[in-house]
DNA sequence: GAACCTGTCTAGACCGTTTCAGTCCAGCAC
DNA sequence: GTGCTGGACTGAAACGGTCTAGACAGGTTC
């Protein structure tokens, strides 16, 4: 099967200030809605170009004025492909972001790579061929190439992450430390003496500032030391780090887990054990999408509402872009909602 | 906090010219990899460009030459935005579309939009301004105004629908009639004879296409007549309608579901309910995202690989871009993988 | 030696906008 | 009438690449 392939628009400004009567420039500034034609000439102008079905050529557009404004934001996530799929938090994260954009007649222009480097590549070569007017970047590690990458570039982006990875960029991030630390306390006053944690990778800067806060609140609560095993974040890693811990021989009571797919995971290793929950063994969960309320009994959570951060985010972002700057601080600390996982250690 | 807005990269062609002392003209050649230029220049250029650090500037060079080949692809979706990030089916749509266009180095710009009428402005606009090179079209109704819209842009489009519904765009689709009518087939062999089935929108084509299989498959096999409900796709919706089924006075012996967020409610909504699940009741979901893997018992599904098929229908659209044709045709039939809730009937 | 290649390289037109220095003209003050 | 002002509008120069026609050198062929 084949298509045609002549694209409609091939309609220039030259055209439509003919069929005006009226020079290009006079198009350009009736268009862009500036001053220095009057109302008649305007309404004229409008006319031909909705006549010819004209739109400006972006290319042209951004190759004469320096400023171009182009209604896409980027986000580059440097993970594979699969994963995408498979994490809860990026779909809810990449809805909350489009639901501000939609209102704004705003599109998201997302890029899937291998690695760090490639991701430098991709958001020069948007920034560069002006595709993007900025753009949300996600899981930072510490001392983070990308942030004197963008720098440079002099691209508007807000950066998902703690200040203390992000270097100066525009954040927007939740107190992970205070979130860990109230879990922590919580399973302690269910009288939990022995926790673990099952963790993303090691090498995200979140997962390094929760893994301190963690070990630092058990040692602060006179616990016993907790195991801390780190995963991908798939259901499979979670699965089976949960089995590890239960196969133990000290078991912990209490797991405390850095998603929600590995705590549902979690979970169902727990009654194919033959271990009750919530009887002999708590679950708490991350992030905290519907998953969490649709499991039996459902999962008990430090609730974090990943819809409104993406959308959070996107907002500050267009701020930066549109009035070059915006406000930097935290969003909501997750916030701890016991449900049929959590429960008095017996 | 504000940003510097002072761009990187302003050295242009001409400074690479004079500094490796040849024309612009040889520093395009030389740096396109054309023939035209000799080893020694070429040598010359590339160190001369590598010097100052010189990228092409993308708005220039797609304005100049007459193809433009632009290296992202389009998506728009008519659903609230809440939904995306809900519904598994789109994030691993998106992930096989990602998978495809990453190792192509191509982008994917995604849009939420309200109704059609916006989704056709998207696109109109997208198209003129030479954003995209082609683009993935979803969700088809009966009669749907997007099939004369894209024809009239010459856009190069890939239909995910059924071509009764897409009216002669290249098409991806799976075969949704054969497998509703293999799902009943497996349950009455079972020995159920009162089905039901939790349905998605009605206004979706291919919720009709199904609706009508099944109750076709039912009269074939003379069955109960089967109560079909429909939903927003949603886990709250599955829910209720699983409520619904098993508070009526004749409740089914066996529900199957449109996607698997739904069934993983209805599961957990049987064990609410008490009834034991398959024993009593046999429960089929749709699509088999990994969330089937993970309740428990597992749920047995009519098994769809979604992130396969996005990338095939990616793969096909790259397709009809680059060599302006592409096959047309099914993709694999969602299969049955009968897992942990699916049993014979008492 | 003329004619003809072939490979390398250059000059300059061209793509479709924005922007800016001017032109034109009506209106006003004197 | 003259001079001045300011708003409306024009023409042409950017912007930074690609691409085409043609110049030039050196080698072949007859």
């Amino acid at each position: 099967m084949t298509r045609a392939a002549r694209p409609a628009g091939k309609v220039t400004i030259a055209e439509v200030a003919q069929l005006a009567g009226v020079s290009k420039g006079s198009v350009s500034l009736a268009m862009n809605d500036k001053p220095g034609v009057s109302a008649a000439t305007r309404r004229k102008v409008r006319e031909a170009a909705r006549e010819l079905g004209w739109l400006p050529n972006q290319a042209a557009r951004s190759l004469s004025s320096a400023t171009t404004q182009v209604s896409n934001v980027g986000l580059v996530i440097a993970r594979p492909a699969r994963m995408l799929g498979l994490e809860p938090f990026y779909m809810e994260f990449v809805s909350g972001i489009e639901s501000v954009l939609a209102e704004r007649s705003h599109s998201l222009l997302l890029r899937l790579v291998r690695d760090v480097a490639e991701e430098i590549d991709v958001l020069d070569g948007w920034s560069r061929s002006r595709q993007i007017s900025g753009s949300v970047m996600v899981d930072f590690t510490l001392d983070d190439p990308r942030v004197a990458a963008v720098a440079a570039l002099g691209l508007p982006v807000i950066a998902v992450g703690h200040p203390d990875l992000t270097g100066g960029l525009p954040s927007v991030w939740t107190d992970d430390a205070a979130a860990v630390t109230e879990a922590a306390r919580y399973l302690a006053a269910l009288g939990h003496r022995r926790l673990a944690r099952v963790a993303g990778p090691a090498r995200l800067g979140h997962t390094a500032l929760r893994s301190e806060a963690f070990t630092r609140a058990i040692a602060d609560l006179n616990l016993e030391p907790a195991r801390i095993l780190t995963t991908d974040f798939s259901g499979e890693q979670g699965a089976r780090a949960t089995r590890a811990l239960l196969s133990s021989a000290r078991r912990p009571t209490a797991i405390l887990y850095d998603n929600d797919i590995m705590a549902v995971a979690g979970l169902s290793v727990a009654t194919e054990m033959g271990v009750p929950v919530p009887a002999e063994l708590s679950l708490l969960a991350w992030d905290d999408s519907q998953l969490c309320r649709l499991t039996h009994p459902p999962l008990s959570a430090m609730s974090h509402d990943v819809f409104a951060f993406g959308a959070e985010v996107t907002r500050r972002l267009m701020d930066l872009v549109g009035r070059g700057e915006t406000e930097h601080g935290p969003a909501p600390t997750p916030v701890l909602v016991p449900r049929g996982t959590t429960a008095r250690a017996r």
